[in-house]
DNA sequence: GCCCGCATTTAACCCAAGTTAGCGCGATGC
DNA sequence: GCATCGCGCTAACTTGGGTTAAATGCGGGC
């Protein structure tokens, strides 16, 4: 398996991606990277001059407030570009960490620059990754601030559940799940006992299951109902960009 | 004035911009179209054929759960795009409205396609503002989960301060912010009535003043620190992109 | 100069989520 | 085999922000 074909996966649930296009993007790779859990893969503010694609575990994008507060505000699943946005901004206003052990694909800036100028469809679908992740930001947001706890918490599990799906690493039904309670309340904004109290809830409604860092969900049109999640915000239609 | 000046000044606070790719930029305008406060500009989910950049007024992100609970993901000022993800996104995950009578420039797609393919760092520069956007997202999602109510407005009220400044519409002591408490309390994910009694409260330390749509804080640095304010996601910084 | 409608303000009461503290358990290590 | 440590879980109590409702202020239209 090539390290790109989960990006491709991913980039082709949107449009076409010819094979011209996915030779450029082998080609701008360099070393993979291994990782262990918990550890730093950008430090906040250090100047970068590569971004990486996750090609196997889970990665959290992490904000710290210096009195310790901390939120996440992306989790990264294989396929992600973790930092593409690096690229432009050069330096992040967040943390990359590994959340399980992580292996990541280095994209150097000035490969990534030399795709944007001899191929500009792979530039713009470039850039839709990046857009896609505000999306999911936004979606986010709305989380935050309007949604309960126990929406909130169903509706990142749904979210979970359709990543996965699209790059076939899960299916509605199933997909990996490998994190702590309060990694999950970091996520969510919530405190630790609080993401205990919704899940027991959400256990006993028989909406999910999750152990041994695997999500189980019955019914996934129940829990999106009761969690309020629309799919729209991940853009699956396949048009040209 | 250009319908672009302001945009350039956006751009050129991180980047050079040469006077050729203002060319380009100007060339790819279409219209200027005047909208009237509380109008819509973009219905969510609608296949979209232009990106719009905003010129005078005041526009929100609206993101709407079926049940009426509201949450604004992003406030526009002039010299944003309010729409350039819709270039790669083709249907937008939100509405777009205007808060105030606002004017908006027309960018087809077809013609910034055509910047995509023959000005690869104008390219870099449109794609850089979507990142910021992302960036301020991201603080979005920190400040509406791990912030205080009080934080959260001093927060988004210093963002506006250094935003309105980097375009040359205000400055650090004062902006224009041409809102209703009710559309505030949108942003922040609170009811009217809390960012009342946190806007009292504010007022009362004296931070800051609030009077017929414009933002008076007699000393940024002192509400940028019980805000727990930090200018790093904007990324002002100058630098080749 | 008087209405009207909307925005702001205040007050009383409520509840979802936070805080603090402690227990049980399984994995890891020596 | 035993100590340790992180993680999940529970309980009791607190609180920041929500809810509801009712005043007050105020700008624009005629």
């Amino acid at each position: 398996m090539s390290e790109i074909d989960l990006l491709v996966r991913k980039l082709a649930a949107r449009d076409v991606v010819p094979e011209d296009e996915q030779q450029a993007l082998r080609a701008a790779a360099t070393e993979t990277v291994p990782y262990a859990a918990g550890e730093e893969v950008v430090r906040e503010g250090e100047r970068q001059t590569v971004s990486r694609l996750l090609v196997s575990g889970l990665i959290a994008r992490v904000k710290l407030l210096d009195d310790g507060r901390r939120q996440i505000t992306e989790l990264h699943i294989p396929g992600d570009f973790v930092d593409l946005h690096s690229f432009l901004l050069k330096r992040l206003d967040h943390d990359v960490i590994a959340v399980t052990p992580a292996r990541l694909v280095s994209y150097p800036h000035e490969g990534l620059r030399k795709i944007t100028e001899q191929w500009p469809h792979l530039t713009r679908l470039l850039w839709l990754s990046t857009t896609l992740d505000g999306a999911g930001h936004r979606e986010w947001i709305v989380s935050a601030g309007r949604r309960t706890a126990a929406e909130h918490v169903g509706h990142l599990f749904c979210e979970f559940l359709l990543r996965y799906e699209v790059v076939g690493l899960g299916d509605r039904r199933r997909c990996p799940l490998p994190l702590t309670q309060q990694q999950l309340a970091d996520a969510c904004g919530l405190t630790p006992v609080h993401v205990n109290r919704v899940l027991q809830e959400l256990r006993h409604e028989g909406l999910l299951e999750w152990r041994a860092g695997e999500l189980t969900v019955p019914d996934f049109d129940r829990l999106a109902q009761v969690s309020r999640f629309d799919p729209a915000f991940l853009n699956l239609i396949r048009e040209p960009r």
